[in-house]
RNA sequence: CUGGGUGUGGCGCAGUUUGGUAGCGUGCUUGAAUGGGGUUCAAGAGGCCGGAGGUUCAAGUCCUCUCACCCAGACCA
């Protein structure tokens, strides 16, 4: 990159240090503080914005679907946790506990929730009784707590924001059908409100979350090349149903355990659209969920009008249905500019003495600083395309980061010789085996991130034991 | 949990080797001019040097212990 190009230098560059790349912009951009507790991160009003935005959308797409929301209790005893096997053996680790009611020790421990699968099946064993009250489709937008060992701002704290939906249905065949579908509402998010290509498909039994029978997952590209896990979707059949001793009776008469599925997508996905569109000047948001979508940026406002001018322009724009933001701070445009696009606003729009004399105002793309002189009059009708253009470039670019950075390879001295070029999406075979899978990470350092539902036939053995294999799996190095 | 690194005005850092009056940049406040890519000048305010012990006439600096955060692993929704 020229130097000139780079005008915010208090970031450092992604090509020098990616980490530190991610850390300034967190910060820098006000999107979060750290706290006194480890690993617990305070949202900024600017970072909470994004996430408000976030749940605006899905919260709606949850509801057109039928879906209700809930709140669960923040803590589940430990009876209740070890019910299912599987579960507890996955989640007991990174658990935090509560063993103190005031001055005195509780008879029973208090797990802070780390998931609330347990908590649903508690509550459905209660309120389930028949097939009429089958499909139960709850939702509830909370926070969770697993002590990380490592942590990191979004990508991984000890506390984050989630939501996680938990359907019972009467067959297999719905509940199937419901953890496909938000997985589809998932992968829509990501691709058309986000601008974030995703690849769908499923995890390996090693991979796959505790408890579960299936579980699918959204899989995203970092700039560095580097795979986020950005959502999942999992289906459980009548595991849960079973332990937690949750039947109804169906049409036919018969006592049945119903089927189970959960989803969840939480703020890990705000560290994925940082570190899939941000750039050296700062982040990069999609219109979608940016907090401001448009600043307005007066030039010389002491002047005659400036000001008044760009008042009414917001007002205009305002009503028109877009976030906007009129700075009439007194710091010098210069750094306004440099500002905003700290904090990754989309659009720009400057006037000045000269537009206004001219009727026009200058707007500027975030992405590509590309100015375009547009009439007062017709900005507010000229921003939707302006903006849907700057989206579809966001998913352009970094689709062509994704496909520049997914080989094929037949043979392990292919993997190891493509996983040692660079990190990237390496699509292999695979016999199935969990032998051949920790083979891979430990010859390639690579983890499986999904068997994707759009499958392709590279060869017909496994590139670890030789044997035959029908499942192309995509590995990575993942956040 | 393992290895490495860092804690000094709000933020970023120097100072620690060789103990001797706590500094720089930036941000902040006030005033003025400026204003199309982090503008300039002037005047100000702001620090128990992460915490606890110790050595010393004297500790940001040396010793011991501790806490936190960052990075890389390991672990893991």
């Amino acid at each position: 990159m020229k130097k000139d190009d780079k005008l915010v230098q208090e970031i450092t560059s992604r090509e020098v240090d990616f980490a530190k790349w991610y850390t300034d912009i967190v910060r820098k951009a006000e999107l979060i503080d750290y706290s006194s507790v480890r690993g617990c991160c305070v949202l900024r009003p600017y970072g909470y914005a994004i996430w408000e935005n976030i749940q605006k959308i899905l919260d709606a797409k949850f509801k057109e679907l039928g879906h209700e929301n809930v709140m669960m209790p923040l803590f589940i005893p430990e009876s209740l946790l070890q019910k299912e096997k599987d579960h507890v053996e996955g989640f007991a680790p990174e658990v935090a506990w509560v063993t103190m009611g005031g001055s005195e020790q509780l008879a029973e421990r208090l797990c802070v929730r780390p998931t609330s699968e347990t908590l649903f099946c508690e509550h459905y064993a209660n309120i389930i009784h028949s097939y009429r009250d089958l499909p139960k489709l709850y939702n509830q937008w909370c926070s969770v707590v697993r002590w990380e060992k490592s942590t990191r701002p979004f990508l991984r704290t000890a506390e984050f924001l989630w939501q996680e939906g938990h359907t019972m249905h009467a067959t297999a065949e719905e509940a199937i059908e419901e953890t496909e579908r938000m997985l589809g509402v998932y992968a829509d998010f990501a691709q058309e409100q986000l601008a974030m290509p995703v690849v769908c498909g499923r995890k390996t039994d090693k991979e796959k979350f505790a408890g579960a029978e299936a579980t699918y997952t959204i899989e995203a590209m970092m700039h560095d090349g580097k795979a986020l896990q950005s959502g999942t979707s999992h289906y459980f059949g009548d595991g849960f149903a079973k332990a937690f001793d949750i039947t109804f009776t169906d049409r036919d008469n018969q006592l049945k355990h119903p089927h189970q599925t959960s989803w969840g997508m939480s703020t890990r996905i705000i560290g994925g659209i940082i570190m899939t569109h941000g750039d050296d000047n700062g982040l990069v948001l999609p219109p979608a969920v940016a907090p401001i979508q448009i600043v307005i940026v007066p030039i010389a406002f002491h002047k005659g009008g400036v000001l008044e001018t760009a008042q009414q322009l917001c007002q205009t724009l305002q009503q028109a249905g877009f976030r906007v933001k009129l700075d009439d701070s007194d710091a010098t445009p210069g750094w306004k500019f440099a500002e905003y696009e700290m904090k990754g606003v989309p659009l720009r729009v400057e006037i000045g003495p000269r537009d206004i004399e001219a009727g026009v105002c200058v707007a500027v793309s975030r992405d590509n600083r590309e100015k375009t002189e547009v009439p007062i009059a017709e900005l507010a009708q000229r921003v939707p395309e302006l903006l849907e253009a700057y989206r579809r470039r966001l998913y352009e670019k970094a689709l062509q980061n994704r496909e520049a950075r997914t080989t094929a390879a037949r043979t392990m001295e292919e993997v190891k010789a493509q996983s040692a070029a660079g990190n990237g999406f390496i699509k292999t075979m695979w016999c199935g085996e969990l032998a051949c899978e920790e083979a891979m990470k430990e010859q390639a350092g690579l983890t499986s991130r999904c068997m994707p539902f759009e499958q392709e036939t590279l060869s017909d053995v496994c590139p670890v034991c030789g044997k035959p294999a029908k499942t192309m799996v995509i590995w990575g190095k993942a956040y």
